[in-house]
DNA sequence: ATTACTGTATTAAGCACATAATACAAAAAG
DNA sequence: CTTTTTGTATTATGTGCTTAATACAGTAAT
């Protein structure tokens, strides 16, 4: 698993997207541990400090919850997990009609050039 | 037309992204002339040397000229304007297909999300 | 008991972004 | 001819991000 980081904008809230992103599609499984701050930051080639932040604002979205001395476990939630997955998963198919909608493609159009991408 | 710009990551990328975009819609036609640097950076709310340095990416890219004194010319280059285009449409594809495989759907359950919010 | 690891906090430094306030040369407008 | 408008350049200031280097308390492992 490798982290995507997109020089010119933030890290930390870029961090935190994907490590709730991979608590949504199960990377790290509900009720499990998560790596330690240090870890994860060894891993992403970022500053414990930037992880941190990010691990902050992912407990803030309930996602997970830090235990102080044993770690950090992914919630078992799974009302907020499932929740969490619709509005990211929503979050992203507006994006894209918004992005193509200001590119000067309809709905329709929209629609049809990513079938065409399937293949 | 309204900018929107997200708070959160650099301002000049997001409004040379727009102007090309607007250009790439043919909001901006071809041969038409571009407001003028500070008239556009009223309109966005920002500030004229960050709406310059915006406009001098779009340069780059080959979608305007400067006339140093007569204004800004959006490029007749129809070539140019396609080739850019298809480029940014199929960055919009592959980043929707990306991110809803980070979320954990395959590419036939992303195509099937799209088509029921078409409604 | 000692060692190692956990999350967390603090301070300092460097850097890019954004704004503000000007300034200049050249061409168009009056 | 004078004024306005054009793109462009410069300097200073404030802010947030990121890294670095520590430090601390509490728990688990040995």
């Amino acid at each position: 698993m490798d982290w995507k980081l997109d020089d010119g904008r933030p890290i930390w809230p870029q961090l935190s997207q994907q490590l709730a992103w991979r608590i949504i599609a199960g990377v790290y499984p509900p009720g499990s541990r998560l790596p330690s701050v240090r870890e994860l930051a060894a891993e992403a080639g970022v500053n414990p400090n930037t992880m941190q932040r990010a691990l902050a604002q992912l407990e803030q979205e309930g996602l997970a919850r830090a235990d102080r001395t044993a770690g950090r476990l992914v919630t078992r939630d799974a009302a907020v997990l499932e929740a969490a997955r619709l509005r990211e998963a929503r979050g992203v198919v507006r994006d894209y009609f918004e992005a193509m909608s200001a590119l000067g493609y309809t709905g329709e159009q929209a629609a049809e050039l990513l079938k065409e991408e399937i293949k």
